[in-house]
DNA sequence: ATGGTCGACTCTCGA
């Protein structure tokens, strides 16, 4: 089976392209979205149902936004952490749906803004927050995928110009350590196993002319399996195609393929 | 290359 994530940066602006994604030939059983800017009254069910898809929702107004679409409906799911202090923007961002004994957390991890700013803060305290749920609903030993936009490069082939971003929120070392943290209870970067080569890239920045043709991007959708997953796992590949399109992300899509 | 653009929504913010 494929899994995927993709972050849309509007769900409605990308309706056409994930349509295309979900309707052609390599789509995904499961797909997490990111960035839907869409509130749960208003999330497009018949437009995922019409191509065969359930979906589950976690959204607000203007920001964040997160889903995830499958062709089987979930078991069960969860929305933000559940750890008794979530806000609005943090159950618009992260949502758990188990498939059997496959479980699947989607997360947006909060950009950060700058390093000094309260919202870099926040992202580090998200990853904190992410390890103390994975410890206490999960084991190392089952089936789970972390997917969707972590916001963190790991290493300096995850992106173009590594020593102009040693102060990045997304690259700097404190927030490196913070995703590590996360990582070393029991993940394995799947996409990074398979495809070991600099270059692969998931988001390009629209401000950096001709980023996508020019190939100046990062590497920050992630696709972290436990051992169990991973070692199921055949491959994986960022989807280039979607942004060939009309109106692109500024992400692509990344998909793994699971012998599940 | 965070100078730049894009999307949602207010006339600016977040990324």
């Amino acid at each position: 089976m494929r899994i995927a994530t993709f972050n849309v940066n509007s769900l409605k602006a990308r309706l056409p392209i994930v349509e295309r994604f979900l309707s052609g030939a390599g789509a995904p059983d499961i797909l997490c979205l990111q960035e839907t800017k869409c509130q749960d009254a208003y999330f497009p069910v018949d437009f995922f149902e019409g191509l065969g898809y359930r979906c589950v929702y976690s959204g607000m107004k203007s920001y964040n936004g997160v889903a995830v679409v499958s062709r089987a409906t979930p078991d069960r799911v969860s929305r933000g952490f559940g750890d008794g202090m979530d806000t609005e923007s943090d159950r618009a961002r992260l949502i758990i749906a188990d498939f059997g004994d496959l479980s699947v957390a989607c997360s947006y991890v909060p950009q950060g803004k700058s390093m000094d700013s309260p919202d870099f803060q926040y992202k580090l305290r998200f990853f904190d927050r992410l390890r103390s749920l994975f410890e206490a609903r999960f084991k190392p030993s089952g089936k789970l995928l972390w997917t969707g936009d972590i916001n963190v490069a790991r290493e300096d082939i995850d992106v173009t110009h590594p020593n102009n971003k040693r102060d990045h929120v997304c690259f700097c070392q404190e927030a490196k350590d913070a995703l590590e943290r996360v990582i070393s209870w029991g993940f394995v970067d799947v996409f990074r196993h398979h495809r070991p080569n600099p270059g692969e890239f998931s988001f390009w920045d629209y401000r950096v002319k001709d980023a996508f043709e020019r190939n100046i991007g990062w590497r920050i959708d992630h696709l972290l399996a436990t051992r169990p997953l991973s070692d199921a796992s055949e491959d994986a590949y960022a989807v280039r195609d979607l942004r060939a399109l009309e109106r692109p992300s500024d992400h692509t899509a990344v998909v793994g393929v699971f012998g599940l």
